[in-house]
DNA sequence: ATGTCGGGTGTTACCCGA
């Protein structure tokens, strides 16, 4: 089984390089986060027509996470359990923000993740930020109590870059969020719950990120971050065989500003 | 091989978020 996770940054502007994707990698099951569009705008024939079932979650152009598969597809779940409502804050939308979205596939639960994005270290978003992490936390401690046999993946874009090694320059990040002790701490606490970084062992830092923001030339001066993560609870990391960052698909024209992370099984 | 991109709207010029 191959599983793989992408900030695609709007999927009606990218729906044929994601097919391409697909297809290219024989990729069985992808976790989308961005699709910045409501579940009538997704542009889901383009992925039936190549065989992958589609599970969405999005109030409007902000945020929006799916899961996209040709294994099945069960159980979709919208949000988690204690998940913070920003929008509960703001008045602007009495529903959750489209941010978490669990289904099994093929026997694995996968969950596509976007955790909020922190703005900056005086933002209310970042204690938002803190405050969702927290709930994951415990929501998926509670999972692995009650199924420590049970193989669960969190994947998708987590907005922090948990090692000094994950940005280019950590100098630069003194007084940004991605890289602060509450964030990497909230991280580091999801894996001390039991869900371990399966990638990093097949990836191996420094200079290895998923995500290189559009402007300062970030990407041809191999500026990056490493903030998309696949964490996996130890019957899905005990499968892993391997596991690959698809820089390729940062190049070029139309490109998103995240990679994808790629994850085989098995 | 590239000095931002998406989305949106009081729409062809700005706004916001990342």
């Amino acid at each position: 089984m191959r599983l793989a996770t992408w900030n695609v940054n709007s999927i009606r502007s990218r729906a044929d390089r994601v097919a391409a994707f697909l297809q290219r990698h024989d990729v069985d099951v992808l976790a989308l986060q961005e699709t910045k569009c409501r579940d009538d705008q997704f542009p889901e024939m383009v992925f039936n027509a190549i065989g992958y079932e589609v599970a969405h979650v999005g109030h409007s152009q902000w945020n929006g996470v799916a899961v996209l598969s040709r294994i099945g597809i069960e159980d979709v779940e919208i949000g988690f359990d204690g998940m913070p409502s920003w929008s509960a804050k703001d008045g602007v939308d009495p529903a959750a923000e489209a941010r978490a979205l669990g289904a099994t596939c093929g026997g694995v639960r996968v969950w596509s993740l976007y955790v909020p994005n922190g703005r900056t270290l005086a933002d209310p978003h970042l204690q938002y930020k803190l405050e969702w992490l927290a709930a994951l936390r415990t929501t998926v401690a509670g999972w692995l109590e009650a199924d420590p046999q049970a193989p669960i993946a969190l994947v998708g874009d987590w907005n922090i870059a948990p090692e000094d090694d994950d940005v280019w320059d950590m100098s630069v990040f003194t007084h940004s969020t991605h890289v602060s002790p509450p964030e990497r701490a909230a991280f580091r606490a999801v894996v001390d719950s039991g869900f371990a970084d399966v990638v990093r062992p097949y990836a191996p830092g420094p200079g290895v990120y998923t995500y290189w923001d559009y402007t300062q030339l970030r990407f041809p001066r191999r500026e990056g971050m490493r903030i998309d993560f696949v964490l996996g609870s130890p019957a899905f990391a005990g499968r892993v065989t391997g596991a690959l960052i698809d820089r390729e698909e940062r190049k070029g024209k139309g490109a998103s500003d995240h990679a994808p992370v790629i994850v085989d099984l098995e």
